[in-house]
DNA sequence: TATGAATGAGCCTTCATTCAT
DNA sequence: GATGAATGAAGGCTCATTCAT
C-alpha cells in the first residue's frame, strides 16, 4: 500500500517478499529439522533457488540469526518490562526467564544450536549473547541488590544453564517449565 | 557356554580382542570428535576395518551404548552405594549427581547424544533411562521420605535436567558443576 | 549520425559512459583475476548491473576484444612504424615483437585466452589474427626480403609462438624477454 | 597369472584394476576436455564412483601426476640416452626436446595446466620440474661445454618456453615442432 | 570373520544468464 | 536502458553402508 510513498526502494518488494518467505520457511524447517537442515530444503520450503538464499543469508549464522531476530529483541525487551513490572526483582527474573524458555521450547532446535561448539554458529551465539546477557546480568544484579537472588550465579550460566534444559525432544515425562523451576528455586538467596 | 569347546573360541579370542580394540578406539575419537564421528576414523584408530565395526556393532548407538556400558554400569552402581554411605539420603543424591556429570563432563558430546531426537540414538537413549532411572528415583524416593527432598521432580526431570546442563563446549564462564549444584540447591525440600 | 537530433543523444551519452566504464573496470579485472574472471565482479568494479554488462557485451569474448581493441589496433600501427623508421627489417620485427609481449605480459590471462580452444574465445582469437597477421606477414615478408629473416616461418606460426612463450605466471627464473629473444635469434636467415 | 604367487595383494586385483581404468579414463577425459575436467566425468568415463576417484587420488593434481608419471619418467630417460648416442650435445639436446614436445603435444591441455598459475596444480608443476629440470640443465650444460649451444638459456626458460610453445589446440597453420625448431636453432652458440 | 574398495546420495557453493520492474 | 534479484545447472567433497574377496 505504502509501496509508492518513497521512491527507492521498487523491485525490493519482491526481494522483500522472498525474504520474508525464506524466513518464515527457515523458521519452519529449523523445527523441524534443526538449524542444520540443508539449505536446499529451505529454498525449497521458500519456493526460490538456493542462490536466493545465499543471496540474502551468504552464510548459515546469518540466516539463523536472522530468524530469531525478532524474537530476541523481544525477549530482550522483555527483561526489562518485566523488571519495572514485577512484584518483585525475583518475579521478574521468573517472568522474564518464562518468556526466554517459551522462545527456547518453540524453536526446537535452537537450544542445541546456542549450545553447539560448530565455528558455523558463533555468529549466533555471539548475537544471542550480544543481547541477552545484559538484561540477565541486569535482573540478576537486581535481584541479589534485593536480597532475593544468591551472588554466585553469573547471567551467562543463568542463560545456558536454562537454555540447557531447554534441549531436546519434547517428551510427556519431561517438564522443560518444571527443572527451570527447580533451578530457579536454586537461584533464591539461602535465608540467612 | 563352551562354544564347541574346539576351534571356534580361538576366532572368539580374535573377535573380543577387536572388539575391545573397537570400543577403546571409540572410546577416544567420541571424546575428541564427538559421538558422530566417522565410523572410518574408528576404524582407522582401532587398526580394523570398516566393516568390523558394522560387523559387531550394527548400528552407532549400539557402538555408542557398549563404549559406555561400563561406565553407565559403574554409576548405577554408585547410585547404590551413595544410598548405603552417605550420611542423608540428599548428600547421596549428591554424591551420585557429582559421578554422572563426572561422566558426561568427560565424554563431550554424551550429554548432546542423550538428549537428541535423532532416531539413531533412541537405543542409547532407552539404555541409559533403563539403567539409570531406577536408581535415581530410588536416591530420590529416600531423599522425599527424609523430608530432605521436594517432592515434585521426577527422576527423568533430574536426570535429563542435569543432562542439560552438561551439554556444550567447555567454557571458562560456565561452571557445570556450579550450575548442577543450584539445580540441586532447588531440588531441597522446601522448609515446612 | 545525429540520432534523432532530439532526445537520445542524452540517452546515447549514458550508455557510452557505462561502455566506458565498464572497459576500464573489465581490464582491471582481467588484470587481477584473468580474462575468466566472473562477470559480476566486472559489473561491480564498474559500478552497474550485470544486466548492463550484457546489454553492452552478448558474450564474452565481446567484452574482451573491446577491452583489448585499441591496444591491438595500436600494435598494429607500432607494426607500419617499426617498418618505416627502423634501421633494417629484422630491427623492426624485434621492435614490434617487443610491443607485442609488452602487451601480453601486462595483460595476465589474455595470452592463455588467445591460445585457448575454448569456443568462448573463438571470436576473440579471429579477432587478433585479423588485425595483426597482415602486419607480422608483412614484416617478415620485407625481412625475408631484405635476406635478414629465414623464410619458412609464418607469421601465424611467429605470433602464436610468441604468445605461447608469454604464457604463465610471472617467475623469477622465467624471463619472457629473454625467450623470446632466443626465438627471434631462431628467426635470423642462416649466414650463406 | 601371479597373483597368487605371493600372498599380500588379494582383492588388490581389483583396486589395481580401477586405479588403471581411472588412469585411462583420466588420461581421455584430459585430451577431451583438459586436466580441469570434473572429477565426476573421469568417474563416468571410467564406469566407478566419484568416491572411488577421491580414494585413489586425493587431489586432482595427484590424479595428473600419476597419468603422466609413466612419460614424464620415460622422458627424463629420455635425456640421458640422448646424452649417450647422439653424435653432438646439441644433436642430444633437439632429440630430447622431440620428445618432450612429443609427450606435451600428445597430451593436449597439459602444456596449458603445467603453465597455469592454479595452486592446485602446484604438485603437478613441482613434480615436473623436479624430475625433467635436471635432465635439461645436464643437456645445456654439455652443449655449452662443447660450445654449441648458447650459454644464457637456463633449463626453465628452455622448458618453460618449449612448453609455451606447445600450448593450443591443434591448427594447421601452426607446427609446433616447426616453431621449437626455430627456438632451438636461436639456441645455438653464436659464431664466434 | 575381517577387510577395505566401491558406491552414490547428499550437501555445499559459485556463477552465468534471464527477466520483471 | 539499467538494475540486480532469482534461478538452477555444475562441480567439489564427504561419508555411511554394502559386499566381493
Amino acid at each position: 500500500m505504502t509501496d509508492e510513498t518513497g521512491r527507492a526502494p521498487r523491485r525490493r518488494a519482491d526481494a522483500r517478499r522472498n525474504e520474508s518467505a525464506l524466513l518464515d520457511a527457515a523458521a519452519a524447517v529449523f523445527v523441524a529439522s534443526g538449524v542444520e537442515a540443508p539449505v536446499r530444503d529451505i529454498a525449497a520450503k521458500a519456493g526460490v533457488g538456493v542462490g536466493t538464499v545465499y543471496r540474502h543469508f551468504p552464510t548459515r549464522a546469518d540466516l539463523v540469526v536472522a530468524v530469531y531476530r525478532h524474537q530476541v529483541e523481544a525477549c530482550a525487551v522483555a527483561g526489562e518490562e518485566a523488571l519495572e513490572r514485577a512484584d518483585s526483582p525475583f518475579e521478574a527474573l521468573r517472568r522474564w526467564i518464562d518468556v526466554f524458555v517459551d522462545f527456547l521450547v518453540t524453536k526446537h532446535g535452537l537450544a542445541g544450536a546456542l549450545q553447539s561448539d560448530d565455528p558455523q554458529f558463533q555468529v549466533l551465539h555471539a548475537y544471542f549473547l550480544d543481547r541477552l546477557l545484559p538484561v540477565g546480568t541486569r535482573l540478576l544484579e537486581a535481584g541479589v541488590a534485593a536480597g532475593e537472588v544468591r551472588d554466585d550465579v553469573t547471567a551467562i550460566e543463568l542463560m545456558r544453564g536454562v537454555g540447557g534444559l531447554c534441549i531436546g525432544p519434547a517428551d510427556d515425562r519431561y517438564d522443560v517449565r518444571h527443572t527451570v523451576g527447580v533451578f530457579l528455586d536454586g537461584m533464591r538467596a539461602p535465608a540467612r
